[in-house]
RNA sequence: GGCCCUAUCGUCUAAUGGUUAGGACGGCGCCCUCUCACGGCGUAAAUCGGGGUUCGAAUCCCCGUAGGGUCACCA
């Protein structure tokens, strides 16, 4: 069998959105699981409404996803090959230049149409067994707006033969062009690679996704502080599902787990409920270390400084972000502002939850600094922190010791506990803060 | 409208003739807990309808119905 070759062929004019990008990751993914090769062709044939800026945001997003492509090519760069393949048609009377009176602004007078023979074309669909279409119906449709100016169904038969395309994955709005492009391949000799139609990616409403009603620029959603594996985990597992229950798969176990035959038939839904819950499970899989260099990276792109203290904030922002969007908000909105430095709080505060007196507190409080200065600063973590500390808190009342130590180094009624609050302060820092919280308690 | 595709919880899906129709997200409830968050446990929730075939149908066939796609000198 011949070594595997699929394409990932958008046109750029507009943004593309998820449905696309879905295609494209099916594409690689099998390219990648049967060893072959991933081509991205820019099909660009109308020069009228391809967008530079458009070509380079989709580059920008696959690989942004990591969809690496093996092979590029741009389908306006074929011109003299389309050309000389539309003439060899001419010229064997399998398409003729058709006189015209052009229908709309901007016709031609004269266009090159296919000769139709107007058969019966049936392909097997790998997603959906065999589909047949009689063609008669199509007439001789146009291929050519002249002979230089080649139109999609010609560009596509003539690119996917000359770049060796062995399986065409693409969208179901592409099962009624199949057969009149199975048509160009006979006539012009080509083989006809395998065709998997996938099912349509829908927006919320049901409705196909459209990039003016219901659909984001994939890297619109980086920019909301999803993170590619998550995008692309959660791509994956629309409208294909591997054996076995396992939901999170980085990319190379995804191109391990792949196959054609688990792909759905039926169009889903983008639910972006579930692509934050991907995001949350991939962001926190991420190294510590990792977490924060990302963050540092999409703070910096929408021109937010990053506090210093960033990377010791990870812990926390990990367990309450679930995209980097609003793990900045947490630091804009001061969540973790207590790690720069003390936040003052009124005295009320301190004593609110305790319920107790602030003589009680103020002799906790001591108890506690006494406790602490007894663990070793190399030891100084949050599982030691609680072990020293909590069997006292047990002893005398919880909300006695805790509430107040926690407000004493936090400084806010809802904060993350005193625990991993003093290991991410440090001894020093812990506790300076419990000594400046007694000393503003009446003794 | 013609042609084509599709149909399991709200959503993503499992079950390729025999299961109490399973899982995940979300929802709800309980628990954990000094607060907030995280987490743990539990729960409600589906085979579009009607005919066949079969001992037996979510699964196979037919007819409806519904949804979607497509009918360019766009791709």
């Amino acid at each position: 069998m011949n070594k595997v070759v699929t394409r990932f062929a958008p046109s750029p004019t507009g943004y593309l959105h998820a449905g696309n990008y879905r295609s494209a990751v099916f594409c690689y993914l099998f390219a990648k699981k049967m060893g072959g090769s991933f081509i991205l062709r820019i099909e660009d044939t109308d020069r009228a409404r391809s967008k530079k800026e458009y070509e380079e945001n989709i580059l920008d997003a696959l690989s942004w996803l990591g969809l690496k492509h093996d092979h590029f090519y741009r389908q306006s760069e074929q011109g003299p090959r389309h050309e000389e393949l539309l003439r060899k048609l001419v010229a064997e009377d399998r398409a003729y230049i058709s006189k015209e009176t052009p229908s709309k602004e901007g016709g031609r007078t004269e266009v090159v149409r296919f000769r139709n023979p107007g058969e019966k074309i049936t392909f097997t669909d790998s997603i959906r067994g065999a589909i047949t279409f009689d063609t008669q119906e199509l007439g001789d449709f146009v291929i050519g707006r002249s002979l230089s100016e080649p139109l999609y169904h010609f560009g596509v038969v003539v690119d996917d033969m000359d770049e060796g395309v062995t399986h065409v994955i693409r969208g179901e709005d592409h099962i009624p062009n199949t057969p009149r492009q199975i048509l160009i391949q006979r006539a012009l000799g080509a083989p006809t690679p395998v065709y998997a139609h996938l099912p349509l990616v829908l927006g919320a409403d049901r409705s196909k996704l459209s990039k003016r009603l219901n659909a984001k620029a994939m890297t619109e959603y980086r920019d909301l502080g999803f993170i590619p594996e998550a995008m692309l985990n959660y791509l994956a597992l629309l409208g294909w599902h591997p054996e076995g229950e396992q939901e999170l798969f980085s990319l190379s176990a995804l191109i391990d787990a792949f196959n054609l035959s688990r792909i759905q038939k039926a169009a889903g839904i983008f639910d972006e409920v579930k692509l934050r819950w991907f995001n949350k499970e991939h962001l926190r899989s991420l190294s510590d270390e990792e977490y924060a260099q990302r963050l540092m990276r999409f703070l910096e792109s929408a021109g937010v400084s990053s506090p210093a203290y960033l990377s010791r904030a990870t812990p926390i922002l990990k367990e309450r972000a679930e995209t980097l969007l609003e793990a900045r908000g947490l630091i804009e909105s001061g969540e973790c502002a207590f790690l720069e430095e003390r936040v003052p709080y009124p005295e009320a505060v301190l004593l609110q939850g305790a319920k107790a007196s602030a003589e009680e507190v103020a002799r906790n409080l001591k108890k506690v600094l006494e406790l602490l200065g007894g663990v070793s600063k190399t030891d100084w973590s949050a599982a030691n922190i609680k072990n020293t500390i909590f069997s006292y808190a047990t002893e005398v009342g919880k909300s006695t010791v805790l509430w107040p130590l926690r407000v004493a180094l936090t400084g806010k009624e809802r904060s993350p506990d005193p625990f991993i609050a003093s290991e991410l302060l440090g001894p020093e820092e812990t506790l300076s803060r419990i000594r400046k919280a007694l000393e503003e308690l009446p003794q």
